[in-house]
Formats: structure tokens, C-alpha cells, sequence
RNA sequence: GGUCCGUUCGUCUAGGGGUUAGGACGCAAGAUUUUCAUUCUUGUAACACGGGUUCGAUUCCCGUACGGACUACCA
């Protein structure tokens, strides 16, 4: 155990987009690989055939290359242990044999129950107000399964062909005791741990047998994982006490859940909806219903923001550094600093995290980032690259994604709107004698910010206007309201030609 | 109902038997700027409660409350 590389998987369902929670669990196996030189596998878990959604595994993996983390074995992929699908495996035979030694050595049991006897049998302890409701050493002798019912009848039943699941048999009175990573030693009675179905009747096994098997057979060290799981973790256990592997058995840590950012709960698909943030990397399309919901890529966020983001959400690094890449969360990662408790997410920092990363973006950068979003907004109006990046530099302080550099900063690229209320913003002082100097300055062929700035200020000051009124009247012209790059930039940026032109409808339009 | 996990500013968190309980987001104010934003400065605001243990507890222990997860032939 000692010895062994460091092998880490992260196993999702291909039973709907990978939500970002799902995207933390994964970025943490990752890194803890990474961190110690191991292998990061993906497993695709996909052994409930009613749930498998269409397109959900390619969406695990393209979310998951998005962010940068990239696989060493999985489906597509390849690598020593294939398949990598358990549904695969299962063609494989790979479960059934150990299905099989559980039961012959009488560690687990066939039971026959439909669904509607254990429906009832879940009701009647309801009712009875019993303290544990579940299939269990206290109820499986009521149950119809190979402990039950006498030999000869379920060798029939099973020769008759009928339904059957093979369960866990988890003895009474025992203590169940594990140490995980994050929490410490845990300790779980065994009489409140039900007798798990291991195999379904369609022959495939469940999560509880399948990730077991996987985990040992991909030698798996450490088994990292949501919070959600934590109740099971007990018959986890049992399993692999039961098939001899427990010097196998990978290093449990359970991570704590992300929350909904107000109220409480699990983060879900409706909190994004209903507060307008994402909760998926990608946009994903529903192909039942057709419902889209919004991803983090397509909202504008940069991948090594959304990492980063989500790296320090119940997570932390020594220090006051917030920054961090994929490499120095690698370099810096460990298990000791992830907090116990559940994490809101917080979607005022996640745009935070995305700001710093724009600020720190090169100008070029975004301009081609932009360029495809400026030919949708503006019907394919063509720009000047220079144009363009220079856009970049005076705007990227003022956006949170780049498209905003388009909306917030259209005064670039086409004439200003001038809304009525813009136009009762300027001064009535302006006088046409001032707005022909401005013209004239304008003209003049000034290429420097402060020159042109000095040179507009004279004006002011030879036609007795306030520096502020005037500069009032002149930002909005350009930009058509009062916000924005310092107008000197905006006026050399855009040209003479485009300034006066703006200046002269402004001025128009005033009286 | 039962089991398990958890609880430091509104949020993410640092810390840890003796601290002015630190940082970040947010919010507020100020400085800078023609404006907006950036940046800088400052402010705002927290150890759930009750018992122990101790000279001393926010920190350790036990309860309570509250929150969360699980309680499927789903993962």
C-alpha cells in the first residue's frame, strides 16, 4: 500500500450534465493525482440503464477538458485497465464472479421480493413506527430470499427464472469502524446498515458492488468522493472485509457538499435558474425536453477562473493568495485543509475570480476573444485588429466577461444612442462657439491623449465654461453617456472624423 | 422517525487554551479621475447555546439547538 502509485478516479453517471459540484470532486482527485505524481483515471458509471442519458458522457468529458483536467485513462482514452465503462465491464463478466464468492461464502443472499413486498414491508415498519426501516437482519427472515425460504424453493424459483437480487448480508451487533481522510475516524453500528443489493435482477451490479471491484482492480488508492456518500461507506467496507481486500481498500475521504447560496441545501439546477448563475460548466441541452440551461463558458467565464473558483470553495492555501493556476493548486493541494462543512456557493465571487483573470488576460488576448462576438453583435461590421485590442486594453477594467466589452463599450463600434435623458445630463451653457473650437481642436492633428486633453481644456477655459460641464458635454457625445475610458483616448481611438461627427449630431440633437 | 456528518463576520475561510479573532467577496466611506471602472486607504461584521475540564475556553469533552446528507433493484 505504501509503495503504490498514486491512482485516483473520478466516476460519474452518465445520467445528465456534470454539475459543478461534480467538477470540484473531480478537480480535487486531480490534483491530490497530480500532487503526487499519480494517475487520474475516469470511469464512466454507467450500470442504471433507465437513467443513461443520451450525450451526458461526452459532455463529462468535454466539461472536464474545458477545465483543463485531463484524464490519463478512461473511455476514449484508453489505458492498462479497459474498459472503462462498467457497463462494459459488465459484458466482461468482471462483477458476476464476485457476486457469486460473496454469496458462496454466505456473506450475501438471493432475495426474490417484487417491488411492490418491499413497498409493503417498508410501509408496515413505517407504520409501526420501527426504528430501522430497511431490509436488514431484522426483516430479511420476513423477506423471500435464500435465508428465508427453505433451499429446495429458491433453487426452484432461481430455475423457474425468476427475478432475483443478490444482497449484502450484514451481520447484527458489530461495530464497523474506518478512517477517512477528511473526517477522521467514523463509527457506524452494523444493525443500522441495510442489506445492500449488490447485483440487480438484470444482472448488473450496483454502484456499492461495481465501484468496489473497479477500485481494486484499477488499484485505486484513494476513493474521494461527495459527502453523500458517507452513510454508505459502512457496507463499503463490509464488501471489501468480505471479499479479502482489505489491505486493497483505497483511502476513503468524503468532501463536503456545495449549497445553495441562499436558504439551505444542495445546490441544484433550479438555484441557477432562479438567482441567474450556472450551475453547469458547459451549456447543455436536454434532449428529452429541449431545455437549455446556461454554462459557465458560454456565460463568459474563463476556465482557470471557474478552477480557481472552485478550488477554494472548501478548500484553502496557507497565506493570503487568492490567485491561483491549475499548477500551484497541484503544487499546494492536500486533503488537511479541506473544510468539514458543506460550502454556499457564492456567485458575486465566482465573478470576482473572473475579473482578475480578464485584468490579467493580454489585450490581443481578449481582441480575439472578442472579434467573434463583435461580428454577431454588429452584423459582421468589420474591424481593425489594432482597433480592437486597444478596445480590449481601455475596457477590460471595466467588465467582468469580455461580450460586455461589446454591450458596455458599443460606443466603439457604432454611434451612440442619445437617450433624451443623456442629452438633459449636458450643461445648457455650451454655446455653438464652443462646440465649433471643439471642432477645430478636434481636428488639429493632435496623437496624444494629454496633448489633445490640454488643447480641449483651453477651449474651455477661452469660452468660460467649466472644465467638468464641458467635459460632461464632450463624454457624452462620444460615448452617449457618462461613463467610460477618459475621452482624449476615445476621441485619437475613434478618429477625427467619428469624433466630430458625433460632436456635431450631439450638439444637433440638443437643440 | 433512524443513522452519520457538520456549526468562526451576510458568504468563502485562517486560526487555535491566554490574539486588538486575520484574509477574501459583498457593502459603506475617503483618496485618485472630466465620468465610470481599476487601484489605494479606511470602515462594517463572526467564534450557535448550555454545562463541564482549566488559573483561563472561541479553541478540549458532553449535551442541546440548528443545518446537511443518507435511509431505492439511483448513483
Amino acid at each position: 500500500m505504501e509503495n503504490r502509485k498514486v491512482r485516483l478516479r473520478f466516476a460519474p453517471s452518465p445520467t445528465g450534465p456534470l454539475h459543478i459540484g461534480g467538477v470540484r470532486s473531480a478537480l480535487y482527485n486531480y490534483l491530490f493525482a497530480k500532487k503526487h505524481g499519480g494517475d487520474f483515471i475516469l470511469r464512466i458509471e454507467d450500470t442504471d440503464q433507465n437513467r443513461y442519458v443520451e450525450g451526458a458522457e461526452a459532455y463529462i468529458v468535454k466539461s472536464l477538458a474545458w477545465c483543463g483536467i485531463h484524464p490519463d485513462e478512461g473511455p476514449g482514452i484508453g489505458g492498462e485497465y479497459t474498459p472503462y465503462r462498467q457497463s462494459e465491464r459488465k459484458e466482461l463478466g468482471v462483477y458476476q464472479k464476485y457476486a457469486d464468492q460473496l454469496v458462496a461464502s454466505g456473506n450475501a443472499y438471493y432475495a426474490f421480493d417484487t417491488a411492490e413486498e418491499l413497498d409493503a414491508m417498508r410501509k408496515k415498519l413505517e407504520i409501526a413506527k420501527a426504528s430501522i426501516q430497511q431490509y436488514s437482519h431484522a426483516t430479511r427472515g420476513e423477506m423471500k430470499n435464500s435465508l428465508s425460504l427453505p433451499e429446495e424453493e429458491w433453487k426452484q424459483k432461481i430455475a423457474n427464472g425468476e427475478p432475483f437480487v443478490v444482497r449484502l448480508k450484514v451481520p447484527a451487533g458489530e461495530e464497523i469502524r474506518f478512517t477517512d481522510v477528511i473526517r477522521g475516524e467514523v463509527v457506524f453500528n452494523s444493525d443500522v446498515v441495510d442489506d445492500k443489493v449488490l447485483l440487480k435482477s438484470d444482472g448488473m451490479p450496483t454502484y456499492h458492488l461495481a465501484h468496489i471491484v473497479d477500485d481494486v482492480l484499477m488499484d485505486i488508492t484513494h476513493a474521494v468522493r461527495g459527502e453523500e456518500w458517507l452513510p454508505s461507506a459502512p457496507s463499503h467496507i463490509l464488501i471489501y472485509r468480505y471479499l479479502g481486500w482489505e489491505d486493497k481498500m483505497p483511502q476513503y475521504a468524503h468532501l463536503p457538499l456545495l449549497l445553495k447560496p441562499d436558504g439551505n441545501g444542495k445546490l441544484s439546477k433550479r438555484d441557477g435558474d432562479r438567482l441567474g448563475f450556472s450551475v453547469f460548466p458547459l451549456e447543455w441541452k436536454d434532449p428529452s425536453s429541449g431545455e437549455i440551461s446556461s454554462g459557465y463558458r458560454e456565460t463568459g467565464y474563463f476556465p482557470e477562473a471557474v478552477v480557481n473558483m472552485l478550488a477554494l470553495l472548501g478548500w484553502n492555501m496557507e497565506g493570503e493568495k487568492e490567485i491561483f493556476s491549475m499548477e500551484e493548486l497541484i503544487a499546494n493541494f492536500s486533503f488537511e485543509h479541506v473544510h468539514k462543512a458543506g460550502a454556499k456557493f457564492n456567485p458575486e465571487k465566482a465573478k470576482w475570480f473572473n475579473e482578475q483573470y480578464l485584468k490579467e488576460k493580454p489585450d490581443a488576448e481578449l481582441a480575439e476573444l472578442l472579434k467573434p462576438i463583435l461580428l454577431k453583435t454588429f452584423n459582421d461590421k468589420e474591424f481593425k485588429d489594432e482597433f480592437v485590442v486597444e478596445v480590449c486594453r481601455m475596457m477590460k477594467d471595466r467588465v467582468t466577461f469580455v461580450s460586455e466589452i461589446a454591450t458596455k463599450g458599443s460606443f466603439f463600434f457604432v454611434s451612440p444612442n442619445y437617450t433624451a435623458e443623456n442629452l438633459a445630463k449636458i450643461s445648457k451653457t455650451i454655446t455653438e462657439e464652443a462646440i465649433n473650437a471643439i471642432l477645430d481642436v478636434i481636428g488639429r492633428d493632435i496623437t496624444d491623449a494629454a496633448n489633445l486633453e490640454a488643447s480641449l481644456k483651453e477651449v474651455a477655459t477661452a469660452q468660460n465654461l467649466k472644465i467638468g460641464e464641458f467635459m460632461k458635454f464632450l463624454r457624452i457625445s462620444i460615448v452617449g453617456e457618462l461613463s467610460g475610458p477618459g475621452v482624449p483616448d476615445l476621441i485619437l481611438l475613434l478618429g477625427a472624423n467619428e469624433a466630430k461627427s458625433r460632436v456635431g449630431e450631439c450638439w444637433k440633437l440638443m437643440n
